[in-house]
DNA sequence: TTCTATTCTCAGGAAACACTCAGGTAACCT
DNA sequence: AGGTTACCTGAGTGTTTCCTGAGAATAGAA
């Protein structure tokens, strides 16, 4: 399957938007909708392979959803959102199998990661491998290992999500707008200054292991993860 | 197709002008509003491939716009603008789809540009390619690269602008006034020295690199990219 | 709780950049 | 030829952008 189908039940449109416009860009099918109901009417009729489910919704609760959908014998995988505090006790009860939950603010690059890791998991999709490799670095998002010419480094969260989101489009100048829209969560209300102190860590610990400098500034542009120097 | 339907949304009659008049010589059909509610109806009826959105609208925000069109099932890519300091707290998630951002005041060959580069990334449209190669100097786009002779050039953020637009005008004497419109940002009120300075600063350091003289003179009429014709 | 890793802000300094200006040079004119 | 105009370019100034270390605030783990 080429386009595999995502529903997204929140009742936020803010989020339910945002979830959008980033998944139909990483080619999915998106549905969306704002209510249960709705999640199980739409589950039920456009058979997505995985749902993105908010477990604060205002007609019924994203568990009784999950119920729902199982008593009518449709089995899909979830990603749960919820908020910060109401963590711990329901939602990490909810997942089961191939389920996943995140907390909101979420930062949208990362949803799409979870979502492609899930797909991997259950159903053999057309997504997604979870090596990237890009020049001398490779990533195993799986174990959420780095190696930089073989050696292995460590990486704080933020400090991984960038670097996967520059590999992710190599060669491509990437502005920090969109960096702090892509990496950081969005609710982020700080400054661009953020993403210049954490392209400095990054090339910290990446330096040291390469002779190239792999991640370059493209002054008054962006950043360019480059592989290939130059070409012809 | 041959012409991307651009729609133009703006409250300043000023930019509106100034953005219909480039981006119809630049081959675009173009629609031009003046408030939110007349990009709705009109992106509705004449199903543009992009817009141009000011995201501050007097009816209505621009944010508002894409989302009420979004729930209407109307798909476009959107180029938001700005003014400068707008961003930072207010605004994020602006880049996540195939959308982008730009700030007021810009420089109306890099709106053109950014038009190019989401069309292309949205891959609908039928648009210029990424890598533009004429005679000895080839320029990758996404990249913000420049190679003359296969030889990398640095340059800063204006010499590559105006590199670009007169290889986009190759064999076409573009004088300084027009060079200023297109290049420079629209409320620059300087003199034409600053062209003759930035044509000095691109040949230096493209000159070292090629036998021609690639950017020529035409005494009290302007300068040229000039490519040494094989054939014609 | 306490401890530690991490996130984020800020500020100083360095470098790159944009722009202006003026003296010099080349082209064009009669 | 000389005189005039247009152009070139080095020098200088003020601004912007970027880098990075230091430290406060926060979250996660022991």
């Amino acid at each position: 399957m080429k386009n595999p189908k995502v529903l997204i039940v929140d009742d936020e449109k803010n989020i339910r938007d945002l979830l959008e416009a980033g998944l139909k860009f990483a080619g999915f099918s998106v549905y969306s909708v704002g209510t249960g109901t709705e999640a199980v009417t739409v589950a039920e009729k456009a058979k997505p392979d995985i749902m993105i489910l908010d477990v604060m919704l205002p007609d019924q609760s994203g568990f009784s959803v999950t119920k729902k959908l199982r008593s009518m014998n449709i089995d899909l995988p979830v990603l749960f959102l919820s908020a910060r505090d109401d963590r711990g006790d329901k939602v990490t009860g909810l997942t089961v199998g191939g389920d996943d939950y995140m907390t909101k603010p979420f930062s949208i690059d990362e949803v799409i990661a979870r979502i492609q890791a899930i797909l991997r998991r259950t159903k053999k999709q057309d997504v997604e491998d979870s090596i990237i490799e890009v020049g001398e670095i490779k990533i195993n998002q799986d174990a959420h290992e780095v190696f930089v010419n073989g050696t292995e480094i460590e990486l704080s969260p933020t400090e991984y999500k960038l670097l996967r989101f520059l590999m992710a489009n190599a060669n491509r100048v990437m502005s920090k707008d969109q960096i702090l829209d892509h990496v950081w969560e969005y609710d982020f209300n700080g400054e661009q200054g953020i993403v210049e102190s954490y392209v400095s860590y990054l090339r910290k610990k990446i330096d040291p292991l390469s002779k190239n400098q792999l991640i370059q500034t493209k002054r008054g542009v962006g950043y360019i993860f480059r592989v290939t120097k130059s070409e012809e």
